[in-house]
DNA sequence: ATCTATTGATAAAC
DNA sequence: TGTTTATCAATAGAT
């Protein structure tokens, strides 16, 4: 980008790409960084060399491994008690933040200093881990999809019950080709089918 | 940055802040996208919006392990069906089999007899397939919600014209105690804040 | 979404 | 790596 443009391909010269992967990965680090902070987004960002070594950034909660693994007790189903969607999501978001990091952690940085054994500890907690916040996050999700569908019944049969009221008390027993402009806002069925 | 420093800190203005996380969160995905090619690094970049909308840039190449879901241009939402989900479960089951397999293999036997870099390797597999998992049911889950949103929407708007025309046939403007008697499929707004 | 004045990022050289 | 510098790129603010 800089005393002849740079083309967007890979560069050849390793030493060139060595360097330029340094500054722009520290670059882009930065941003992510400033984007988090300016707009309250959560990033995960994983960057890979091309030997493999791994840089991250992971915005807020997440499980800090240390010394072994400790599970906090996720809330039971029944304490969670998401009151709207944007709680549910904020909940949602805090997990997969929550994941990334410890997977990353897990299979990244950590996994050369610890021993057989305390991995085998791991993949325990990691299993019962995932299996939890996905059955919680199913569970809540599928519930909010319940609880919309059974509004959306309600609400269609009174709706046909009010638009059989109406044509009766008006005396009509059949909609006309302009029935719509005299009730704009009845719902036709095949609204209701997308 | 621009015309007067901006400082580091969550912006404010609602509406700044928006512009900005469009601006900003487009900038860093091109930054990723650049870093991965003229570098050949493999990036993986998670940005949920303050609202819980994810962007995300995965390179290539990981999302093929075995025969995981390829992170597609979303099915449309005539095809996110009632039974869809109990679809996505299954195959979210089947996922989870399949992880825990591969976690099985990863710790319990294969660990003392692989590199350093094949280690890593699977990782990145591991990783990006999780990642690929998630972002596609958050957003089909995400998307069945919204739509049954928009449908309670215009259920409502329809019911409440409906209302308001049965009553001014029947020359009543006053619903007396009896009045859900008479009407009985009339939804009372307070049902529909559960 | 489009337009610029500025700041920010960075390639090349050391 | 870290620093410098000449340029190009990103983007805040306004429209």
């Amino acid at each position: 980008m800089v005393r002849g443009k740079v083309q967007m391909k890979r560069i050849e010269n390793p030493v060139h790409r060595q360097v330029t992967f340094c500054k722009r990965r520290a670059g882009l680090l930065k941003k992510a960084k400033e984007l988090s902070v300016l707009c309250d987004a959560e990033i995960g960002l994983l960057i890979f060399s091309a030997h493999g070594k791994l840089y991250e950034l992971a915005t807020k909660g997440y499980m800090k491994f240390t010394r072994g693994p400790q599970l906090q007790p996720e809330p039971t189903i029944n304490e969670s008690h998401p009151q709207d969607a944007k709680e549910e999501i904020d909940l949602l978001k805090q997990e997969i933040g929550t994941l990334q990091k410890g997977l990353s952690y897990l299979f990244g940085g950590g996994i050369g200093t610890m021993a057989v054994e305390e991995l085998q500890v791991l993949e325990k907690y990691l299993e019962m881990w995932i299996y939890q916040i996905r059955s919680m996050k199913m569970n809540n999700m599928l519930r909010e999809i319940q609880t919309l569908r059974d509004k959306e019944g309600i609400l269609k049969a009174a709706n046909k019950y009010l638009q059989d009221k109406v044509v009766e008390n008006d005396g009509i027993t059949d909609f006309g080709p302009f029935a719509l402009d005299t009730y704009p806002l009845m719902i036709q069925d095949e609204l209701l089918q997308f």
